[in-house]
DNA sequence: TGGGGTTAT
DNA sequence: ATAACCC
């Protein structure tokens, strides 16, 4: 069963993204290929495999504007952010344009290439949670992986639906679609591996490490000789909201306090927007910064630190002024990363909110009801018993 | 290489 | 706070 890790190369003039179809995995290859005339053999309801499909969404940004403006539908289409196309429709692709190709490149490759500003995440991030929020009506167990991948733990509802059947009725099941000789490996590299001489489960755990590494790269090699040996037992963990919120903006050059304190207005503006809809509130935010360099180790910097309780609690209201209390908080990280004073060369600035909790419901009555900060000012008319142990800016 | 996201250290 | 990894 293959959960994690990535997806076979792109081979032979082959893209990954052909199989637009929901992919069945079965767990525990390993157990499955040891005793090859009875792996099929499972005790309805009680078998401790797995059924986890892995759903995986065609060039979504790409099909998020198609759907948006279905007049692109049968125009080569590309995604741009900055400089780069970084994904594109079908019709791109069959003129050559490639994922994450530069536009003067693509623009040469397919001069008739239509491209859409991809940078606004917004509704791309939507349309994702859409996605996910169905799957999430099969089972609750759905793992995001990135805006377009879902893995998704059906087990037990194929263990119940198995259960209802009449055993005439489970002999009469088929399995359609494809089966790649019961290992999670694609259909080329399977034939590579015959090729090989190398046809079940215990052919691949046994064979030469160095020469499958040789013949299909290193990678791909040392991930499916693990799968081979039933290694991927991690459960499909359920994503939930997310634990974060971020907003980024890569530059040619912010070298001015000035530059970085109206970029950093602008993400802080549409975090609060994605904050005020989301509900929970961020208890820390943090500034996170890429500093021009010919090194190939483009190293990001970041500080971070408490949000203040009283502005945490205006966070979801709208009304009052969250900003400029937030952005004199963020411009003091800024300074604490960057010497003003010196002459300095940014490539990116990226806000975050992270350390989401939940709004209380702290029932009356109860400890926590009295010790809720955002009831502690309303109900006693801001006369705090307690003083939190927030660390604010001023203690820098 | 964008503009995200997670987990581990 | 950063690294490493995913898309």
């Amino acid at each position: 069963m293959e959960k994690r890790g990535v997806e076979p190369e792109p081979e032979g003039g082959r893209d990954e993204e052909e199989d637009a179809a929901p992919a069945m995995e079965r767990a525990e290859a390993g157990v499955a290929g040891g005793s090859p005339v009875h792996d099929q053999v499972v005790p309805a309801g009680s078998s401790s495999s797995r059924v986890i499909v892995h759903v995986d969404l065609d060039c979504f940004y790409a099909q998020v504007e198609m759907i948006s403006n279905p007049e692109l539908k049968d125009k080569p289409l590309g995604v741009q952010q900055k400089y780069l196309v970084v994904t594109c429709n079908y019709e791109a692709r069959k003129l050559g344009v490639k994922k994450l190709m530069n536009v003067r490149d693509a623009k040469e490759k397919c001069p008739q290439l239509v491209l859409i500003n991809g940078e606004d995440l917004t509704r791309y991030r939507e349309m994702s949670y859409k996605v996910t929020e169905l799957l999430e009506e099969f089972s609750p167990v759905v793992e995001r992986l990135g805006f377009d991948e879902n893995f998704v733990d059906l087990t037990e509802m194929v263990g119940k639906r198995l259960q209802q059947l009449q055993s005439d009725e489970l002999a009469a099941l088929t399995v359609s679609g494809h089966v790649y000789n019961n290992q999670g490996i694609g259909y080329k590299t399977a034939k590579r591996l015959e090729a090989l001489g190398i046809s079940n489960v215990r052919d691949l755990q046994t064979f030469s490490s160095k020469i499958l590494e040789k013949e299909l790269g290193i990678s791909v090699a040392q991930r499916i000789q693990k799968l081979s040996l039933g290694e991927d037992h991690s459960p499909v963990t359920p994503s939930g909201p997310p634990q974060s919120f971020s907003e980024e903006d890569s530059l040619k050059k912010c070298s001015s306090e000035i530059e970085a304190k109206n970029k950093i207005e602008e993400l802080l503006a549409s975090l609060l927007n994605r904050v005020c809809q989301d509900g929970r509130k961020p208890h820390t935010v943090r500034l996170i910064i890429r500093r021009y360099s010919s090194e190939k180790h483009c190293s990001r910097e970041s500080r971070q630190c408490p949000i203040p309780s009283h502005v945490i609690q205006k966070l979801g209201t709208g009304n009052y002024d969250v900003m400029t209390p937030m952005v004199d908080i963020l411009m003091k990280l800024f300074r604490n990363m960057v010497n003003v004073k010196m002459p300095f060369h940014l490539t990116l600035l990226s806000v975050c909110f992270c350390n989401l909790k939940a709004l209380n419901t702290a029932k009356k009555g109860t400890i926590d009801y009295y010790l809720t900060p955002s009831l502690s000012t309303t109900s006693r008319s801001g006369k705090r018993s307690f003083k939190m142990k927030d660390t604010h800016m001023e203690d820098f």
